[in-house]
DNA sequence: GACTGTAATTTGTTATAACAAGCATCAGGC
DNA sequence: GCCTGATGCTTGTTATAACAAATTACAGTC
């Protein structure tokens, strides 16, 4: 037909540039993705029941894609079901949050132990973030600060080109974030120098070592602020 | 109602043992259950295209539950989508099962070690499958010591008492599924001690440190048979 | 024979309806 | 007042059909 083919085309003329693959994004694909943002920025309550048919109508879309994308996240542990199979946004144990932390500290330790050897440019994409944080600190900006303590983890998780890896730690934050919010709530604390720098520095350095040790006092010190949100 | 309700029902009076809450198991928990066992098991081969609608005349249900039960495996990961969409049964490149590998000695480490002051008789479970394991291997029945080794990693992740790390893991089995009966396509590697027996007694001894050494040594140097079919 | 255009089949996607179970509301009786 | 029972509504679950896109099969043409 008129329409571009994947595999190789009658030609060996080299497409332009312009010329790239569509993407169908399903009605599903769009609520999951929507639902998944609103989750990690903590736009969700713990507790707060996603029912089918009134999703949908919220969504405009009808029951079928919308079950479909919430049970993906259910799936994903971002979501539960209750007793009647109604979807529902989980409230984390204390000892899931410390279950968490265990294994962000050894996942996020091993990424960036494997981005300590990566070009300086991409550690300046930390270093941006960061300096971003440090101003929300000062402007008592807590909510954005949150999202961009996120957002530098994540930055961070990707220096170490472990895709699986990367994941399934994306996926342990999207289930920290509905509690997420309240990641100040106890202030900030003021360590000199901000675990961050030590892991933006170590980086550099190309130590690894160092950089595992950095992401886990971070982790380890921080976050004390989400154990007043934790049930049991 | 006259049905036992879950909250503490009007006599205080304790209720017998075969008194269990029902379990209403839904056509696509089902599928999905039986797929992610033959995933598990190596009874689909990658490359393996699941087609929605003749799948579901396969298991006897309609469309709709059936395709949740794919949809489901493919939010795990363990099955794939293809360009068209349609369900497939993916096969792991290089990388991926690297990454797998390392994942994997972090997490299965970790849970070594939290498994290491653990009662002498939950280890003994332990000990039982790995003497399958070693019947197996003089027997020649590789088929089976495969799912043997499987449960035995899983057992040990399961003495960590965490059930967030649990899940991970056994996800990634599941992951590597298709390809694990050519676990010892290379032979036995007749190491001695075995890894498995250094694991159990490093768990008896209730060294952790020990225990975390002895499932990185496993991990790192078993399952060399397994490169041969994977991808780049 | 190789290529091309068309028809038929099969594919995933979505909407809709039927079903059963659960919950809430409210009237009635003690 | 409090409990009981029935009714109606809302819930999740499943089946089915309509749709569009893609693939396959097949015949016609050069």
């Amino acid at each position: 037909m008129s329409s571009a083919s994947a595999s190789e085309p009658d030609t060996g003329e080299i497409l332009p540039d312009w010329v790239r693959p569509i993407v169908k994004e399903s009605l599903s694909e769009r609520a999951y993705r929507e639902l998944r943002v609103a989750l990690m920025r903590g736009q969700l309550r713990p507790d707060t029941r996603l029912r089918l048919r009134p999703m949908s109508v919220r969504f405009g879309i009808s029951a079928t894609p919308m079950r479909e994308a919430l049970l993906r996240l259910v799936a994903e542990k971002a979501l539960a079901l209750d007793a009647r199979g109604t979807v529902v946004v989980p409230r984390l144990t204390l000892d899931q949050l410390l279950e968490i932390r265990a294994i962000r500290t050894d996942l996020e330790g091993r990424a960036a132990a494997a981005g300590a050897d990566r070009r300086a440019t991409e550690v300046d994409e930390l270093e941006a973030i960061h300096a971003q944080i440090s101003q929300c600190h000062a402007s008592r900006d807590f909510a954005r600060a949150v999202n961009l303590n996120t957002e530098f983890h994540l930055a961070l998780c990707r220096l170490g080109q472990m895709p699986i890896l990367y994941e399934i730690v994306e996926l342990l934050w999207v289930r920290c974030g509905p509690i997420l919010s309240h990641l100040y709530d106890n202030g900030v604390p003021d360590w000199e120098p901000h675990p961050h720098r030590r892991i933006i520095d170590a980086l550099r350095r190309g130590n690894s070592d160092a950089a595992r040790d950095a992401v886990r006092e971070d982790i380890e010190h921080g976050g004390s602020g989400l154990f007043a949100h934790v049930r049991a």
